[in-house]
RNA sequence: GCCCGAGUGGUGAAAUUGGUAGACACAACGGACUUAAAAUCCGUCGAGGCUUAACCCCUCAUACCGGUUCGAUUCCGGUCUCGGGCACCA
């Protein structure tokens, strides 16, 4: 056997071995229970950053785990290959891209081999080629035709300089990024799915994802936002009615005013003989649509000069423009009471409105000078609001909605927070839309037997505007429906529609009959294990759901969820920094090439580039990502220690949910440990392999050791299987390293615990570092594969212990331990405790209140 | 602004159901080996105090303030800071 550890040639010669085995391909026929380990798959940006090492390292241990566990499993693995920054990429290299994306791929993947994951890659799927898109575009089309897609306008950013729909990120302090213009609202017709159709299901199916952490339940949960309230209206003139919807119907009687969003048909009307407010509706316009950004500014408004009318006490009321109100969510129109909202409240100062108390709460005082957080709370009773005077909340809702329905006026209404999808994207590298447009036919479905709708790949864009809405051989086409001259729509869809179900494409990753091939959906879904970023909680993970329920629909996969069990990895972090370009654009520069300096508490209080030694700024510390440049590329780390030190460093430097900011210090010392392994498995070998313990007279040495290693085999299975805490099952794997040193190997029965111990090691080792334990299980076992053992089992009489070692508090505080037999009872344990030395010492003659016994834990004394 | 998390030694972290705070590592320091260095091995390692007979004992300490409990890193209320998401980054 080989006396050093070379990750080169033995990591080189395992992936060769597991290719040629095909030992990752999972079996369409097995009498084994399916495992379906699915992890995100990623966008190819150009190379893996840390945060894919986490992630399909973790996917890739729980994948091994289950293997060993007897499953038959399902690990595939594919590319998000549409995308925002390939057409960013493209323009800054003047590269298609397709060609960008397709050169990525190839050098991504020979990264993810390089990792030694455990990958089916006879599944590959890859989002931008027509086999696959062709099968949303055909999916589209039936809910086209069924109404679950319509279209309508929405509200993008507009850059008016590059003349080009902006995406979120690409507004910066309110300005395009590349013109650096000031960036408008525009409203624009786009398809949406009707998600809100599905949203009392997709809510009520929350719970029954058990396997889902709660936290990213209740983020969706949120997200979704049922809330039950009233829907009423203000009237205007004769019959013209303004609606509003409220959570507040009992705050009803202290409304002062009513805002109305810029684009509202009220406010437009009003603008009319009045070019004030026509401005300050064009400033309104100003800015970009992110939500964040529209909640933190500033809130201005102006009044309409119109007046309406109350619903129940016929009051004529104001209406002002409010820039906080978007005509896209709601009615466009809220009502306000600044009396009982914060907001309100903040703008009826700033413009001096009236502020009205209707909710008075138990021994508080209202004053209109400033806000009281108590003000807009639910458990008050009206005031102020005539016959409501003194009705609870429920009771005030209940009453006023009443009469408000009554009167034709409004009713209860339960309404989402969810709005309903938008996905048309005026941008060319992404699947495009299967629609014709015909003057005489309207929106027509593009026919089965025309799909797919196949992009054309050698396209570099130009950064203004779509550049299919300039390619006549594109859009030019004959109407489905009537033959006429026709013309194709050129939007593309949201990239979040291909990442909603490439999950069910890898049932059947070749079927070119549908989306997902029957039997093979029935064979592999739902998933069983779903991993991947936080960041994903809400939109892909509810899109997906939602997709789920559409295919459902369809009749193309059973049950009601995608994902069975969810693991959500915390994000690897890593400092940004930047430099400002004079026209104020921002240059982000990879945390490699700077120089941090640090004070004494290790703070960084200054940074430099390091190939000019000019000072660069210091940015946030966010997640590694392609647009702050701050991803750390793994391809050192694997190059110089190897993939299974990468892998074994990445899993032991915090649990999986935890986000982790990177650091490589501690690599080395992952590197140190496989290498005593290696010594250790080479020390015994080298002495000759024998027959591991089976039986046999043992000294408390051996006995002791025996033991650690069950408890620890019980301990690993748990960590693996249940808690997926890969740093502790590690940590318990060098405890057992570090205790099999110190172990005596003079008898032949020593030596065979230790060949016992060295094979669980290597069982135990091989999910995080599966190429070093191949090497080594052949070693151990020669004649016999690693891939074809199953997990360590535990041997029962070795867990066996007469004593134990219980804790003594004195109220509550350690005051030292006692050594007893298993089976000690109640009253001697007490006894023992208070006859304790420094029990005693602390006890000082004072009397004992009393003494707990936790069993098999501690003895507390009480006194 | 709203929603969801996190905060423990110099550093990454552990403590699984309210029961010994700091396992396992990294860094640092001391020693052994070596002509030397690397590698390796052994030891020390939260802060303060007490005692040098002793690694004996005591106090404090899990962001901060308060509460529940015999006992709180863990549960409750509040505050601060950091991270994620906010519908066109993926």
């Amino acid at each position: 056997m080989q006396a050093n550890y070379h990750p080169d040639s033995i990591e080189k010669q395992a992936q060769q071995d597991w290719e040629t085995r095909q030992v990752f391909r999972a079996a369409e026929v097995s009498d084994k229970p399916k495992y379906y380990c699915l992890s995100m798959f990623p966008y190819p940006s150009g190379k893996l950053h840390m945060g894919h090492v986490r992630n399909y390292t973790i996917g890739d241990v729980l994948s091994r785990y289950h293997r060993m566990k007897g499953f038959n499993v399902m690990q595939p693995m594919g590319w998000d290959a549409f995308g925002l920054p390939a057409e960013n990429a493209a323009m800054a290299n003047n590269v298609p891209p397709a060609e960008w994306t397709y050169s990525n791929i190839e050098y991504m993947k020979q990264q993810l081999k390089s990792l030694g994951l455990g990958i089916d890659w006879s599944r590959e799927v890859k989002t931008c080629t027509p086999e696959y898109y062709r099968w949303e575009q055909w999916l589209f089309t039936r809910l086209f035709e069924k109404g679950v897609i319509y279209k309508k306008t929405s509200t993008v950013n507009w850059d008016p300089v590059d003349n080009t729909v902006l995406a979120n990120e690409q507004v910066i302090d309110g300005r395009g990024w590349r013109s650096g213009a000031l960036v408008e609202k525009r409203e624009i017709p786009m398809y949406f799915f009707r998600i809100t159709q599905y949203a009392d299901e997709l809510l009520n199916d929350l719970d029954t994802l058990d396997g889902w952490p709660e936290q990213v339940k209740t983020m969706q949960a949120n997200w979704i936002g049922k809330s039950y309230g009233v829907r009423f209206v203000f009237t205007h003139g004769e019959d013209e009615k303004l609606w509003v919807y409220t959570t507040r119907a009992d705050t009803i009687m202290g409304v002062t005013f009513v805002a109305v969003a810029a684009e509202h048909p009220l406010a437009t009307r009003a603008a009319q003989n009045n070019p004030a407010l026509a401005a300050f509706i064009e400033e309104c316009k100003q800015g970009g649509v992110a939500e964040a950004d529209i909640a933190t500014m500033e809130k201005k408004g102006m009044d309409t000069g119109i007046k309406v009318a109350h619903p129940l006490t016929g009051e004529q009321v104001p209406v002002w423009i409010g820039n906080y109100v978007l005509m896209g969510y709601g009615e466009g129109a809220v009502m306000a009471v600044p009396a009982h909202d914060e907001r309100d409240f903040g703008f009826a100062k700033k413009y001096d409105l009236a502020i009205k108390q209707s909710i008075a709460a138990k021994d508080q005082t209202f004053s209109d000078e400033a806000w009281q957080d108590w003000y807009g709370e639910k458990n008050g009773v009206c005031v102020n609001s005539g016959k409501y005077d003194g009705l609870a909340f429920d009771a005030a809702v209940d009453a006023i909605a009443a009469d408000l329905t009554a009167k034709g006026l409004g009713e209860k209404k339960v309404q989402f927070r969810l709005r309903d999808w938008g996905i048309s994207r005026q941008r060319y590298w992404g699947c495009p839309i299967p629609i014709i447009h015909c003057a005489s036919c309207g929106d027509v479905a593009v026919p089965d037997d025309q799909l797919p709708v196949v992009l054309p790949e050698n396209v570099v864009p130009d950064g203004a505007g779509s550049p299919l809405a300039k390619m006549p051989e594109f859009y030019e086409c004959a109407c489905p429906k009537c033959g006429g001259k026709a013309r194709r729509e050129t939007d593309t869809m949201d990239t979040f529609v291909e990442s909603s179900w490439y999950y069910v494409r890898y049932a059947s990753p070749q079927c070119t009959t549908g989306m997902v091939d029957k039997a093979a959906s029935q064979q592999w879904l739902p998933v069983d294990q779903y991993i991947g970023g936080i960041e994903h909680a809400i939109l892909h993970l509810l899109y997906a759901r939602f997709f789920h329920k559409l295919m459902r629909d369809e009749g193309l996969v059973q049950g009601n969820e995608p994902f069975k069990n969810l693991l959500t990895q915390g994000m690897v972090i890593a400092p940004t920094f930047y430099r400002e370009e004079s026209n104020g654009k921002k240059q982000w520069i990879n945390p490699a090439d700077v120089e941090v300096e640090v004070d004494a508490k290790a703070r960084a209080i200054g940074a430099k580039l390091k190939s000019d030694g000019l000072p660069v700024v210091i940015g946030g510390t966010e997640k590694m990502s392609k647009s702050k440049n701050n991803g750390v590329d793994p391809q050192a780390i694997i190059d110089q220690y190897g993939a299974d030190t990468a892998r074994l460093f990445m899993m032991f430097a915090a649990p999986p949910e935890q986000s982790l900011e990177w650091s490589d210090s501690g690599v080395e010392g992952g590197f140190r440990f496989l290498k005593r392994v290696w010594k250790a498995a080479h020390d015994h070998v080298e002495q000759g392999i024998v027959v591991a313990y089976s039986g046999g007279e043992l000294d408390a040495a051996a006995k002791a050791l025996r033991l650690q290693l069950h408890t620890t085999i019980q301990k690993i299975d748990d960590d693996y299987g249940r808690r997926k805490t890969f740093n502790t099952a590690i940590a318990a794997i060098m405890e057992m390293l570090n205790a099999l040193a110190k172990f005596p190997t003079e008898t032949a029965v020593a030596r065979s615990v230790v060949q016992e111990v060295l094979e669980a090691v290597v069982l135990l080792l091989s999910p995080i570092a599966p190429h070093i334990s191949d090497a080594l299980w052949v070693e151990l076992r020669p004649g016999t594969v690693l891939f074809e053992q199953s997990f360590p089992k535990i041997d029962e009489a070795a867990l066996v212990q007469d004593e134990i070692e219980l804790v003594i508090q004195v109220n509550g505080k350690l005051r030292g331990s006692v050594r007893v037999a298993k089976d000690t009872d109640k009253a001697t344990l007490e006894a023992l405790a208070v006859a304790h030395e420094a029990v005693q010492k602390q006890l000082a003659g004072a009397a004992v209140k009393k003494v707990i016994v936790v069993p098999g834990r501690l003895i507390n004394v009480v006194m």
